[in-house]
DNA sequence: TAATAAATTGTCATTTATGATAACCTATTA
DNA sequence: TAATAGGTTATCATAAATGACAATTTATTA
């Protein structure tokens, strides 16, 4: 059976994740932190796959990105490629 | 701008999700819980949208579910017609 | 170099998700 | 009727996410 993923493994992806786009998109910390009314050492923590996120936060953070939440999450689908 | 949907209402929406898809597949909820390794009382607290689950818990029960977790949150794609 | 912004890290408090367990309610069915 | 299974609800404890804040480090840039 395909095996689930163990949840150090899903934060730490979905920490890079958000840092990657974040930082694509030219946005601090700070600003994302503030429009989802979060603090930024919890952004931070986040980032560095030291927590792990409730959905809602998740949730907000994607809405302020403006990418869907499966970007920040999907496991299998990466396309470094180019 | 498009507005954030609350804290609430993506609570409610994924129980619902999570409970229309369990039945449709005919699994009760102890044995989901059982799988995810999680108390029972706390998959029903899920279904009945009090409380917001960790990404991981998500993730989980959409792993035993074998549905992409996608399917238990995408808010706005709405199918209900045939 | 100095100044500033951005990010990281640490600590402690608070809130909340979850665990653990029990009681209860419906169905179902033996 | 009596079991049994599935689900709900309540309560309390525990663990973990997050808030709040400060200190520090790491860019960046003037």
């Amino acid at each position: 059976m395909k095996s689930a993923l163990d949840k150090k493994s899903i934060q730490l992806y979905i920490g890079k994740r958000i840092k990657k786009i974040r930082e694509q998109k030219g946005i601090s910390q700070q600003l994302i932190a503030a429009q989802c009314n979060m603090e930024k050492s919890n952004l931070s923590r986040l980032e560095s796959g030291r927590s792990n996120p409730t959905y809602f936060t998740l949730y907000k953070i994607a809405f302020y990105l403006e990418v869907p939440i499966s970007e920040l999450t999907h496991i299998t689908e990466e396309k470094e490629n180019k």
